[in-house]
DNA sequence: GTCTATACCGAGATAGAC
DNA sequence: GTCTATCTCGGTATAGAC
């Protein structure tokens, strides 16, 4: 059992999950949190700032689930398999980056978390990117940045793609083809 | 000039883009389009079928589009360059993929264009893939199927990135980086 | 803190005149 | 074919009692 705030909070998260911001009404989140609508404008002045909890307790939450992997001890590529390779729900979309698309997030303050959570993550893939590079295990001539960029959009649009072919396992396939890529590399460099 | 009718499509088609279909209102396309409620209803059943009809002629066009790149005679890496590297606004988000994180896309009916372009462009790029499996310039332990996922992924993944991170260039990056590691998998086996 | 009542607006569509 | 008037509903929020 939680206060009605944090219920608020956590139902906000799973219908920014299942249908973005600009879908989802406060009546459905009071619907599903059980919470009154006098309750919900006592603790957020409206929607957005809402949404704007919800969306930095997802950053941190999802933060948390890429630290826990590429802080491990595992070899560089095995940490970006592990990574790519997180079991993922193609129709659902990613947690996060699903509100991107949203016309609302052209508002600023809405767009902090996001920018907060794939910035940061970014930088993991690029650290981990650039070790590989020191070990000489990934060509001088391949950019870490660059490369991290291509590997956050695969999963990103692994979503999108999953959706448009209503296919889950598209996603599942994207990033399998990106790891292949990489392994491939790694081994012919050996 | 064109006829009312196809104003409506015209201005459905931008708006499709810009803000996606949910976000996107009867009123907004009789604006943009100049036409009435009256005309708007006559030559439509509602918002949904305008937005079919929207995004039959886009996906048309972006068919076109891909085919002008891949039926070249060009080197099979170059021609996927080609794609790869065409000129992008990150921040508007693709054409047709936009609407693919849309909550109304659960409807069979919105889906079918949606889907149509997205596998027929799947299969181009599964072709071109195979044939340079054939002439031997990419590893028989690469999956075509799997890789083409991942080249759409990365388009798809980009716009969404860009968009978060609010930066036009993240896709155009995420793009450059396949494309080295093909690149560079090419210049290895030779 | 939480409830109910109320208000305002725009989405989406229909009706019937011209 | 196109126009204006009208309708219903839900999104978003405020007011004031408890």
């Amino acid at each position: 059992m939680k206060d009605t705030r944090s219920q608020l909070i956590s139902s906000m998260k799973e219908l920014l999950w299942e249908r973005g911001y600009d879908a989802t009404s406060p009546n459905q989140v009071l619907e599903r949190s059980g919470a009154g609508k006098g309750s919900f404008y006592h603790h957020f002045s409206g929607k957005q700032e809402l949404a704007i909890a919800a969306m930095d307790e997802r950053a941190n939450e999802l933060i948390a689930e890429f630290e826990l992997i590429f802080h491990s001890d595992q070899h560089w590529l095995d940490k970006l398999e592990n990574y790519l390779l997180q079991p993922r729900d193609g129709l659902k979309g990613c947690r996060i980056g699903r509100i991107a698309q949203d016309p609302s997030m052209d508002e600023l303050l809405l767009r902090v978390p996001l920018k907060r959570y794939f910035s940061q993550l970014q930088q993991a893939i690029e650290q981990l990117l650039n070790q590989a590079k020191d070990k000489g295990e990934l060509p001088e001539s391949i950019c870490a940045h660059t490369l991290s960029c291509t590997v956050i959009s695969t999963v990103q649009g692994g979503f999108v793609m999953s959706r448009a072919l209503y296919d889950p396992d598209c996603i599942n396939m994207a990033c399998q083809g990106l790891i292949d890529l990489l392994r491939t590399l790694s081994t012919l460099k050996t």
